[in-house]
DNA sequence: CTGTTAGCGCCTTCAG
DNA sequence: CTGAAGGCGCTAACAG
């Protein structure tokens, strides 16, 4: 196990500029009177010793870390990859460090993740569609500031939402419209509150033909779309249209309808969900709802950031994202984009100083 | 600002249960013997006040954080989410986590947030084609262990690199090999060593058309991919094949050929580089070299943690992958791969315990 | 303007 | 087996 070896400390630098390290710490964090001369003799000796201050300590008793912890179920695809990046974005505006932590389903790991943050974030950023608000109450104490992203209830915790549901029947009421009855489904995982939301839109929005072989259960990944597009495109009759849950298992399903021999959009449509920046480039272009997810990251930061410099202020609020339609060609009657930058636009538009 | 309100503390605990901070700590920590009856005394009250160890403090004296700084130069596309996914998912397995810093080629910003990670982590894992060895040196300081990847020049550093000289050679060999004569390339960004390796892998193969026309510049994104697509289209003579640096730039350039009404591979190729997820999705798929960004990413991470483990181990040494061709569609004499979850298990196979 | 003195929350000898 | 004391590196009163 390495020891640290000799990092130079306030200490040192104090004793080769013959000061105390009181002076060393005021000229450095810019605050209190320094006589120039000795300023300049501190400035000087630490930039000689190349001394950089020991933020673990800093913080112990600073009491802020300055920087983030954001909570993850997976890092897989580019759903959260892009949510990581607006947050990113916004966390750098604010000189704000990203601490990420993946918990793969696993309730336990979880946990584990949660409490090893005490101490070494100011705040939660906290996307977990798979758990609920008592285990998030059981494990992060009170005092922790903290935003919730699609948990199920809000429990007196400011949260962000997005209303898949309305999302869910949108997109169906689009589908319908563009001339599609036999609407399939394919759904995300079990036990997923955005997943659950999104199927609930898919039924509330009553399709022309409720056929039950037409709603089939995948995990959000691409493979799993694959599969069920396969099984969907074998089933008699067969469904003329297929909505999946979201962009990636949409980019699977669709890679099954080739090897089906299905033409999208002319034999069957196949839409999704979010808008990931793939859904662009897949051919057809997909049409799907947009969440613009980066945004939704540096949105979520900015607010938890809020929360955090005024502890009173919007502590409780809550706020919900509504998704908009993007037709591109998989579900016909569509017209493609032509800009391939187009979600890098709207973020820096908005986001980014 | 927030003062952090009420957080218990190990004291807490130790006046709960009538002892001493002492006991508290070893029992905890499962170091030294304890008494059962106290040991549960312990345990049960620590449970009651939810106490949760302050991480911070703890590292302090520990002298570990359990945590890796990650510098990338963005967030962007796929690249380097997949890279950071394949860190984290080696990070979670050791228990370490992941503080990642994006320095969006401002140097200036680099700097500051190398800087900042003393004292919150215990190694760095930099990705920065744009970064010299020089600047690195000025800025970590020799006592923190970090791996490079893809910096030009070891320095003694222990560094991670990819071949990006000979993947271009490859590539150019293929292109040639399946008939393709005036062959352009959409060069990566200036100052980047990653896209100068690639740039100058293909003027070593010697394409049988040297054109200065041919080779345009872009900036890794699907963006710049498509401008240049465009320009290189309206050439006259024509490519017949465009070799992107990266498999951003091909995608840009495959829907600028489609607005050219250019048919890919028949009427032109388009070859990338990198095989990111999005490369299978292309339509038709993209033919690239494979680095498989997640397996780099989760081999750096073990490296780093061996180098922290042992300072004097692995330290200095150095180690280049080789990029492997990928064979799709997009340059003729393909054949399609049906697998959308390939990299995955690829990634799991070898990397997840 | 500058130095001295307490800790921040925790771990770790060292006695008892 | 247990407690008291010191200190990790730094900042924040409080004196001079």
């Amino acid at each position: 196990m390495r020891t640290q070896v000799k990092a130079v400390t306030i200490r040192d630098v104090a004793r080769e500029a013959d000061v105390s390290v009181a002076s060393v710490s005021r000229v450095l964090n810019g605050v209190g009177r320094v006589g120039e001369a000795t300023k300049d003799r501190i400035l000087h000796t630490a930039e000689r010793l190349r001394y950089v201050p020991h933020e673990g300590a800093r913080s112990l008793i600073t009491r802020r870390t300055a920087t983030i912890g954001m909570v993850l179920p997976d890092l897989h695809g580019e759903f959260f990859s892009e949510m990581l990046r607006g947050a990113d974005v916004a966390a750098k505006a604010r000189g704000l460090h990203l601490l990420v932590s993946t918990s793969h389903g696993d309730s336990e790991e979880a946990a584990a993740a949660l409490r090893s943050m005490r101490g070494r974030v100011d705040g939660l950023l906290v996307m977990s569609p798979y758990l609920d608000q008592a285990f998030f109450d059981r494990n992060v104490p009170e005092s922790m500031p903290a935003l919730l992203m699609n948990a199920r209830g809000g429990g007196g915790r400011p949260f962000l939402n997005v209303a898949d549901f309305d999302g869910a029947v949108t997109m169906m009421r689009h589908l319908a419209a563009v001339g599609h009855r036999r609407i399939a489904h394919i759904a995300g995982p079990d036990g997923n509150s955005d997943a659950a939301e999104r199927l609930r839109g898919y039924y509330d929005a009553r399709p022309h033909v409720l056929d039950e072989r037409y709603v089939v259960r995948g995990d959000f990944t691409a493979a799993s779309g694959y599969a069920a597009g396969l099984t969907l495109a074998a089933l008699d009759p067969r469904p003329d249209a297929i909505f999946a849950a979201n962009d990636m298992m949409a980019a699977g399903c669709m890679d099954a309808m080739r090897d089906a021999g299905l033409a999208v959009p002319r034999a069957i449509a196949v839409a999704g969900y979010d808008d990931v920046p793939i859904a662009h480039f897949l051919q057809p272009g997909l049409t799907t709802m947009r969440i613009d997810v980066a945004a939704l990251g540096a949105l979520a930061l900015g607010r938890l950031a809020l929360i955090i410099d005024d502890a009173d202020g919007a502590a409780g609020a809550g706020e919900t994202i509504v998704p908009q339609l993007v037709i591109r060609e998989s579900c016909g009657h569509g017209r493609r984009d032509h800009q391939p930058a187009s979600h890098d636009d709207a973020l820096k538009g908005r986001y980014v100083e």
